[in-house]
DNA sequence: CTAGGGTTAG
């Protein structure tokens, strides 16, 4: 069914259709057309001589063997004696600037193909615009194109193809419909150029809408761009259909494909996808790999993933993907690995560096997230404002306020990056925690950009740990202002009533909640045992061993509860939907997954799980007694932080 | 001479 509206939905447009230059919004803001003023051009002298034409021998000999120096003497010479080669043999030599990045040796090309009033043909012109391009000239490369007598469809496109890929996408909008009235039909290079330059998603449907006009939506590579562009456009499904619509498909588009969905954070799609691809006999390259590294990371499947690192080690010396790989480790837990693939990795880039710091701080080895960011900055490598995020990050962790302070104040100078929301983020979660609350409060009044909900509901956090009422119902307030449909303000405000015994403001909240038909994500957890996830939801009846999960939960808590656990009802709204039974506590989703664990995995292996909320106080502090009694580390990854809980301790500090 | 895919935060 949903294929069939999304069907419906692309004729109607279709239909609605009108002259292409309407379509595309932007007619208003047209150039006048191009006024040509070149001098005439005659026909050029053939070498008249065996000396001349030897001269232009040698220099194409030159130019064939990609020999810049030699050819660029040749063609001085060439020049004195005012000679001219074919426009194949100028195209090598070009060729050969572009590989080299030889920008002085292409001007004087460009000066000698030009000398003397002659004009050569479109075809070499197109060559040296694409030159410019290609050295990343896009005015050198427009004022040639501008001054050509002709232009063809290869011209219009190296110029569209240029501004789709530059910061100036409308410009290739402008010049398609130039071309257009020009009367150059676009070709398939054409639309797979110009679909990067959607500045909205209505432009990108028009264009689909011509694609599909003049035929060309059956090009493999106008589609594997329709169905990238569609997905950068968060609309994977749209992109599903376009693909699940193609007879044919190659890797490029299988890749599209999957990384369009393990960019949108649905890395269960994107697997599924991959397996698909499998099925149909393609072989995964360092792109699909990326990818699918990346769905893992999101579903944190540290098994996958590992069975995708064996083969990542065919392509040893790709940085993106080993960044990938790097980054999998390190939000799945296992730091260790990380931390051998950081070591072994021969080029590293800023990336790979944040990837780590971030990865340490994380997971709550701040000292070595912190010595880490020094270690980078003595190798001269420059930090970029993720990367400070990170280093942040790891100072209010662990609660490192001077720390944190030194890098806030000196990072605009030290790297010349502004702070931005997350680094206020960063540093009022950092004083908010040590309980500084009104500096932390201060900060949000001083930032340089407007603060938004999230930078609220930070400070919301730090008067949970704080127990501070009256600036929880401030920031409270200020977040439901800026965002009313925030589930997780009402729940925690509702907590922090709860933890001050204040049932009845807790309870209104709860009925503010629902009057106002806000409903909270479930809580849900997962886990990965022998190649399987098994999801468990909040007092889930679901999974076909709940009965045995039960009897281990009774046990584990019977035990936990002679050693003086005691289940703190506090959190019990927590994950709560409407009236339910008092000792839901006890179902939590990661309770059961976590009892799940340790039924099937075998004695003292971690245990990890993946969780869509924050944990609860309650779940924490079993957690920790839990991993203490059975002797094994537990890891739950909640959407921001991990806790590594070991030894009746957990990596985050008890502040989360 | 012009065209398609991958990595860090939130």
């Amino acid at each position: 069914m949903k294929i069939m509206s999304r069907f419906k939905c692309y004729s109607i447009t279709l239909r609605a259709t009108p002259r292409l230059i309407a379509v595309v919004n932007i007619a208003l803001q047209l150039p006048r057309f191009y006024s040509v003023e070149v001098s005439e051009s005659r026909a050029r002298p053939k070498a008249s001589s065996s000396n001349h034409q030897d001269i232009v021998n040698e220099f194409s000999a030159y130019c064939y063997q990609k020999d810049l120096p030699n050819a660029m003497k040749a063609l001085d010479s060439m020049h004195k004696h005012k000679l001219w080669a074919d426009s194949v043999t100028y195209a090598e030599l070009i060729k050969c600037c572009i590989a080299r990045g030889a920008v002085k040796q292409g001007k004087q090309v460009h000066h000698h193909v030009f000398s003397n009033g002659y004009e050569p043909k479109t075809f070499l012109i197109n060559t040296l615009v694409n030159m410019y391009v290609k050295f990343n000239l896009l005015d050198e490369a427009q004022v040639l194109f501008d001054r050509m007598l002709e232009r063809n469809v290869v011209s219009w496109t190296t110029m569209i193809a240029a501004y789709s890929n530059s910061e100036h996408k409308y410009k290739a909008l402008q010049m398609l419909i130039m071309m257009l009235r020009d009367g150059v039909r676009p070709n398939m290079y054409t639309y797979s150029s110009v679909l990067r330059a959607s500045e909205e998603i209505s432009t990108l449907k028009q264009l689909h809408c011509c694609i599909i006009k003049v035929g060309l939506e059956l090009d493999v590579f106008v589609r594997s761009a329709l169905i990238d562009v569609y997905c950068k456009w968060g609309e994977p499904k749209a992109a599903l259909y376009i693909f699940d619509e193609m007879g044919t498909s190659d890797i490029v588009v299988w890749n599209s494909i999957i990384g369009g969905f393990s960019q949108n954070s649905d890395g269960d799609e994107a697997l599924n996808l991959f397996i698909r691809m499998k099925r149909t006999g393609f072989w995964a390259d360092q792109s699909t790999l990326t990818s699918v590294l990346r769905g893992c990371t999101g579903l944190a499947l540290l098994e996958l993933g590992r069975q995708v690192h064996v083969h990542v080690i065919k392509f040893d010396r790709d940085l993106v993907l080993n960044n990938a790989l790097l980054d999998m480790y390190c939000k799945c837990g296992s730091l260790k690995d990380a931390n051998a693939i950081f070591t072994r990795m021969v080029v590293k880039d800023v990336i790979s560096w944040s990837t780590m710091v971030i990865g340490f701080a994380q997971n709550g080895y701040s000292r070595k997230a912190i010595d880490l960011f020094e270690a980078m900055r003595a190798t001269g490598m420059k930090p970029n404002h993720i990367t400070i995020l990170g280093v942040l990050f790891a100072c209010s962790h662990a609660g490192l306020v001077e720390d944190g302070q030194y890098y806030f104040e000196s990072m605009k100078m030290d790297f010349g990056v502004d702070p931005g929301r997350e680094h206020y983020g960063c540093m009022i979660d950092l004083l908010g925690r040590a309980g500084k609350l009104e500096e932390a409060t201060k900060l949000i009044h001083e930032m340089k950009c407007e603060p938004d909900a999230v930078t609220w509901r930070t400070l919301l956090g730090a008067c949970r740990v704080h127990c501070d009422m009256d600036l929880a119902e401030y920031a409270a307030k200020k977040v439901l202002s800026l965002d009313p449909r925030d589930a997780g303000t009402y729940t925690l405000l509702s907590n922090i009533y709860a933890n001050s015994q204040r049932w009845d403001e807790a309870a209104k909240l709860r009925r503010l909640m629902r009057d106002r038909g806000i409903k909270k994500e479930p809580g849900c957890s997962w886990i990965e045992i022998d190649k399987q996830v098994h999801a468990f939801l909040l007092g889930d009846e679901a999974h076909p061993q709940i009965n045995a999960i039960h009897q281990e939960l009774s046990r584990v808590i019977r035990r936990l509860k002679e050693e003086g656990y005691v289940p703190d009802t506090n959190f019990v709204y927590q994950d709560l939907e409407g009236e339910q039974m008092e000792n839901s506590l006890l179902y939590h989703s990661e309770k059961l997954a976590i009892a799940f664990g340790i039924l099937r995995l075998p004695k003292g292996k971690t245990v990890r799980i993946r969780k869509n909320l924050r944990i609860c106080g309650d779940c924490h502090v079993f957690a920790k007694l839990l991993a203490k009694m059975e002797e094994r580390s537990i890891i739950i990854r909640d959407p921001i932080r991990y806790h590594h809980f070991h030894d009746g301790a957990c990596s985050c500090g008890d502040y989360w």
